[in-house]
DNA sequence: TCTGGGGTCCTAGGACCC
DNA sequence: TCTGGGGTCCTAGGACCC
């Protein structure tokens, strides 16, 4: 409806009226964002169980495990902050910087469950949310057409998750998603912001590029060279000129950069594109035997997740980071769509031996499935074996287990002996 | 700076076909 | 055949996000 407005021949007679129209119908956003979820969350959910600090108001971290090359800073409180500590530090650097540093470890099932309990109370104000990350929604309010209810609803929204859920939210408000996510960014925590087309030159773009969202730590660099310090240099320079240097990505960056962005809220689920794991092994191996074990274990994995979102892959592929860093993936073509254990294994192994250098010691490994479809989108082969059910009925006895005792309870004889090597998340 | 894990999207280049 | 051009599909790699 909002674009046919747009799309109205305008003639001399119905211009005015026109105007008047697509300014009404302007969408209204809403992007609504957790100051500091992991840590938040974290510290309500110690309160609730009866803990009598608020590592909110400590120096703290999350952090991941260090022993297992973890150790990287994933959330930190203003105290910490205070400290110099910033997210993605080594924790060890981090306790340097602040003696007497709290660390905790992250649990995804405590954050997923204050998630939730967020997207439900803003159910409460509209259906079309989309969950944007675990932390962020953005919210098409427009049926709220005028400024002060919609405003008024921000307010509400922000009142209520600090009252009723006991953390904090910053609320962007414009007509647009792009300007609804930079407006939350602004001062933090606990804050509304605007950001309608009118405040852009003040509001947005005297701020340097690195703050515009999609110019990431490889771009900011060539924008600099480029004389291109704030957002508001990039609004103004030659939008051909970007297309020529970054191609879509110019035209991107120069429309975000200039606020404009038509996207919807995608409130509808949409199935994913790919599932995939990974893992930082321990320590460095260059043994092609153990790295098969481990990616057994990853082939596990990813297709109990692929049965559990009643999915099937087409193709997959395997993913190698050496010691020094060097990134190196292999994907290939399954013969028919599968969610079976056994038939990504085969295929990722071959995928590994084809591009593995013997002696070379890797870091990371990865399997990742993608050109997913639903499980009942396919016709089933007509070669459908015996074999095939079989190892159907074995996945799904091996699905039960899981679900019943926890993930790691049972698995394929060949993992027995990478438990050292990886811990499964529950 | 001794640097996680889960995703999405884009691009360049090659294979293959007509 | 010493050799064009366009289209499509696939793969490897990389940039970005949270």
């Amino acid at each position: 409806m909002y674009e046919g407005a747009l799309k109205i021949k305008l003639t001399n007679t119905n211009k005015s009226f026109i105007i008047i129209l697509v300014k009404f119908m302007e969408r209204q956003i809403l992007h609504v964002d957790v100051n500091n979820a992991f840590l938040s969350w974290l510290a309500v959910n110690m309160l609730e169980k009866g803990s009598n600090i608020d590592i909110r108001t400590i120096p703290s971290i999350i952090g991941g495990d260090e022993e297992a090359r973890k150790g990287i800073v994933l959330a930190k409180s203003m105290k910490a902050k205070e400290c110099g500590i910033v997210t993605g530090e080594p924790i060890y650097q981090a306790k340097r910087k602040c003696p007497g540093l709290q660390i905790y470890r992250s649990d995804f099932k405590v954050f997923k469950k204050y998630s939730d309990e967020l997207y439900n109370m803003l159910l409460e104000y509209t259906d079309k949310i989309e969950r944007f990350s675990i932390d962020e929604c953005f919210m098409d309010m427009t049926e709220y057409l005028i400024k002060d209810t919609l405003l008024n609803k921000a307010k509400e929204i922000n009142k209520r998750v600090k009252s009723e859920l006991g953390f904090t939210v910053n609320i962007g408000v414009a007509h647009n998603k792009l300007l609804a996510k930079m407006a939350s960014d602004f001062t933090k925590p606990d804050r509304i912001h605007t950001l309608y087309n009118e405040e852009i030159p003040t509001k947005m773009w005297t701020l340097p590029i690195s703050e515009l969202f999609m110019i990431g730590r490889k771009t900011v660099p060539k924008l600099h060279n480029m004389g291109i310090k704030t957002i508001g240099d990039l609004a103004h320079t030659d939008r051909n000129l970007l297309i020529k240097k970054f191609g879509k990505q110019g035209n991107t960056m120069w429309e975000y950069s200039n606020g404009i962005d038509n996207s919807e809220v995608n409130y509808q689920y949409e199935r994913p594109k790919c599932i995939g794991n990974e893992i930082t092994l321990p320590e460095d191996i260059c043994n092609i035997s153990k790295l098969e074990e481990i990616l057994l274990a990853l082939a596990e994995q990813v297709s109990y997740r692929l049965r559990k979102s009643n999915l099937l892959a087409n193709s997959v592929s395997v993913h190698l980071k050496t010691k020094e860093f060097i990134n190196t993936s292999h994907q290939g073509k399954l013969e028919l769509t599968t969610s079976n254990t056994k038939t990504i294994y085969k295929k990722a192994k071959q995928l590994l031996n084809e591009m593995y250098k013997a002696g070379t010691f890797i870091r990371l490994i990865g399997l990742r499935v993608d050109n997913l479809v639903e499980t009942d989108e396919v016709q089933l082969s007509l070669f459908d074996n015996e074999n095939k059910a079989k190892n159907e009925k074995l996945n799904s006895v091996i699905d039960e287990l899981k679900d019943k005792y926890g993930y790691n309870s049972v698995t394929l004889a060949g993992k027995m002996n990478v438990g050292d090597y990886i811990k499964f998340k529950e």
